[in-house]
DNA sequence: GTTCGTGCAAACCCTTTGCACAAAC
DNA sequence: GTTTGTGCAAAGGGTTTGCACGAAC
């Protein structure tokens, strides 16, 4: 127990039995690696995270995981107009982000006042009254230019 | 005058040649096709609205177009992770959004309570000035399943 | 006449898939 | 032993780009 990262590997361990699914080495490694990781990651920033300990988990394993996981509910996925979808583990803890147009970078908050958890809390049961919609989850994005894109931009 | 759309074209031909860059038919064409969408459309769904009028105005001139105006700020780009990006002309009416995650249709909404509009103004500034970004828009995203979709869950 | 824009087709990049082999149960 | 998962390489689909021609100024 303790160890945060094992807890959450038991609790997919779980999940995926459930379905009569497998825990696997790359499946092991994949979990691991984004839950070492602070922030969103490409399926090919996990590949070359864990390529060098693990050379024979491949690419394509890698996108099948993810699309498993993102069924699963284990995975939260983000594009932000990229080119190329973004990963993290689906935490409990809710948050917004912040998105920088030039350079794609991606800040999450989350430390949101009472006031405005009530208010998104009560916003998304109006809206799914109002549109027939189950809704499962909100994305807040603020899109703008990042402190260091501005510095750039200043310099020029 | 009059009609909003040449209105909103005459709008965009000035922005261009501000910048040394020509209204053409192409873009003209694109424009068009933009306002008279009700809802986002992908480079694809605007090549094929006005395939038929104009059928020397390839794809790939869509593209490049989308790039331009995005870049210019006329069309806002959307990207739902539907492993495509879809546009629309950029409104002063700020709207939100609902995206069903089974079949990707996106419901916009714009009927906000002022107390919406005023948190979410105060959201802005005050996290522009906690993450020193520069922040121009903000995007909401409510993700869940449509009404249809709920159906044909319910059915099978 | 010069510059900017376009059409076409090929290139690009992220992602998915078919197939034979390997691992988990 | 059966079923599920994986590696590899090839295919797929959306988007971008090089180049020569055409249109706007």
């Amino acid at each position: 127990m303790g160890n945060p990262v094992e807890e959450k590997r038991e609790i997919i361990a779980g999940e995926l039995k459930k379905r009569g699914l497998r825990m696997t080495l790359p499946r092991r490694v994949i979990i691991e690696t984004l839950a070492d990781a602070d922030s969103y990651l490409t399926a090919e920033d996990i590949y070359h995270k864990f390529h060098a300990e693990h050379p024979g988990i491949g690419l394509a394993t890698v996108y099948r995981t993810l699309v498993l996981f993102h069924q699963l509910g284990i995975v939260t996925k983000l594009d932000v107009g990229e080119g190329k979808a973004r990963f993290e583990l689906a935490r409990t803890e809710h948050h917004h982000l912040l998105v920088c147009e030039k350079c794609y970078k991606v800040v999450k908050y989350s430390d949101f006042t009472t006031q405005e958890k009530d208010g998104f809390a009560e916003l998304e049961r109006l809206v799914e009254k109002m549109y027939h919609f189950r809704i499962n989850r909100h994305v807040v994005q603020y899109c703008g230019v990042c402190p260091e894109c501005l510095a750039k931009e200043g310099a020029s």
